[in-house]
RNA sequence: GCGGGAAUAGCUCAGUUGGUAGAGCGCAACCUUGCCAAGGUUGAUGUCGCGAGUUCGAGUCUCGUUUCCCGCUCCA
């Protein structure tokens, strides 16, 4: 190929752009990586994947909703263990430049060489000699985990491993040739009032749910509800990630669509089915193709730290299988980690059984922007017509950024008055468009192009019996209705 | 963060050994037509991603940089 061939997803980045549903960030600067902006039929199409999911979540007797503060007491995020386990130790591999999670790398040894570098590390350990106090209180590499960092904190006893030539490259077989690990903390920081000291570090959130934990007592009072009932949030979340990546995937300012559901200790393995079922079905029923869906369970020993269990529901972009929502049982762990680092007791006290106890939490927290992404994905079709390549989306009437276009047929007659009449009625209520530029076929592509479910055409028999014709994005089947009762017609197909 | 590719009008792309910037589509206005794009006339839009360098002269060559895509890596 002698230029760059498009793929899908880039033929979708340019409709998106060139229709106006998403922009690069700050595009006049050059953009800054990672960073997407909502065009004005972006914003219509979030805003109906944001409404949808919290018609699902909330409309029913047992979740409430919540918006909770961005910016939050810095002891959260100790509680709940960002601070900790946010953090990852990197090192490079200078021979052959790649880069890797130093736990990682520990954990790809076998038994035997991990055995080899406990040995070299207790020997560090009596070389050490007067310090084998502070050394001793350093944990065994044995017991290297997943969040393991303070052996490799000290610089010296990794410099002694590496340059020891116990640490080896996966990749190149290189010996002793990584550089000193560095930490890198996903967790964006900045300072409350303007003085920029370290008593004045606050963070932006990196996920939505403590703002739930931290308001269960004030909700579970203020609402009067009974445990089990959930909380539900969307809200923007914060990760400096290393890299960003495919297109609205992978960015560091991101949304987030999250339910935490409180059950009595015991319950939770039933709730976290029924809940992992029900969000499983939103997507399908908001039109999304089952075959692109499939769930991915987490393997016990990847869980993280807060969870007995977890399935992400995954969906196929052109890029390859990818998380658009992840369902957990997170136990009591937030709860009582807030309980321990607040000193405010979140216990729950069940009336009817006269007893006190910790709720478990089951979480589904979904992508606002990678649901969207989705819902764009699948929708994209190109038709192969005689003449043309026909663009349509498909979006579910819900979710489509215009419910319905109006085009009179010719501009004579009074025709495009009356459309622009049935125009102005209609946007009473819902999202229409006004088109009577060009011919009417162009018209019906546009509109194909960004997903419109109905156009409704003004003819010379409408100017007889007040009738239109719909034409349904589809199907391409026509039907004629009678303009008194259009309002009601689109309310049936656009549902609760 | 590593490797590869790309960046020229809103979009898709041409642009010769270095010599004043092009097409199609789209968009706007007017005319015409009227149920599935491409009728006529006219018109608007570019610091050739950005910054240096070489040169009399750079869209073109060199270096740096930004952004996107692909493959790794990463994604408590």
């Amino acid at each position: 190929m002698a230029k760059n061939q498009q793929n899908t997803l880039e033929k979708i980045v340019s409709l998106a752009k060139r229709r106006g549903f998403i922009f690069q960030s700050s595009e006049i600067y050059s953009g800054l990586n990672g960073c997407w902006d909502y065009g004005p039929l972006g914003v219509e199409l979030l805003r109906n994947v944001k409404d949808a999911w919290w018609k699902a979540m909330t409309y029913r007797d047992d979740v409430e909703g919540l918006d909770a503060s961005i910016l939050m007491h810095p002891r959260v995020w100790e509680a709940s263990g960002h601070v900790e386990n946010f953090t990852d130790p990197m090192v490079d591999c200078k021979q052959c430049k790649s880069r890797y999670r130093l736990d990682v790398l520990f954990e790809s040894y076998n038994e035997k060489r991990q055995k080899k570098i406990a040995d070299a590390y207790l020997a560090l350990l009596t070389a050490a000699g007067g310090d084998a106090e502070a050394f001793a209180a350093l944990p065994r590499p044995e017991q290297i985990e997943r969040s393991g960092n303070a052996l490799v904190d000290d610089a010296a006893v990794f410099t002694a491993m590496n340059e020891g030539e116990l640490l080896v490259c996966p990749n190149c077989g290189g010996n002793g040739t990584f550089t000193v690990p560095r930490k890198f903390n996903l967790m964006f920081k900045t300072f409350i009032g303007p003085v920029e000291d370290s008593s004045a570090v606050v963070y932006l959130r990196p996920e939505t749910a403590q703002g739930i934990f931290v308001n269960f007592a004030n909700v579970a009072q203020s609402t009067r509800q009974k445990v089990p009932f959930g909380i539900a949030q969307i809200g923007k979340a914060f990760r400096n990630e290393i890299n960003t990546k495919n297109f609205l995937f992978r960015t560091r300012e991101f949304e987030q669509m999250e339910m935490q559901f409180f059950v009595k200790p015991g319950a939770d393995d039933e709730w976290y089915e029924q809940w992992r079922a029900l969000r499983q079905q939103w997507y399908t029923d908001l039109g999304m193709n089952p075959a692109k869906l499939r769930l991915h369970p987490h393997a016990p020993e990847k869980l993280a730290h807060y969870a007995k269990a977890a399935v992400d529901i995954e969906y196929e972009f052109p890029f390859g299988w990818g998380e658009i929502e992840g369902i957990h049982n997170r136990t009591d762990f937030d709860l009582s980690r807030h309980m321990e680092y607040s000193g405010k007791s979140l216990e729950y006290f069940d009336q009817e059984a006269g007893e006190k106890f910790v709720p478990f939490v089951i979480e589904t927290s979904a992508g606002a922007s990678r649901s969207l992404m989705a819902f764009l994905v699948d929708a994209y079709e190109e038709q192969e017509l005689e003449k043309e390549t026909r663009v349509v989306l498909h979006f579910h009437p819900r979710l489509a950024p215009f419910k319905a276009a109006v085009l009179p047929l010719v501009n004579r007659d009074g025709m495009d008055e009356i459309g622009m009449n049935l125009y102005r009625e209609l946007a009473k209520e819902f999202k229409v468009f006004y088109d009577d530029s060009g011919s009417v076929g162009r018209r019906y592509r546009r509109q194909d192009e960004i997903g419109t479910p109905y156009c409704i055409t003004v003819d010379s028999q409408t100017l007889e019996d007040q009738t239109v014709t719909i034409r349904d994005r589809d199907s391409m089947e026509q039907e004629r209705v009678a303009m008194s009762t259009l309002r009601a017609w689109l309310h049936d197909r656009l549902g609760a």
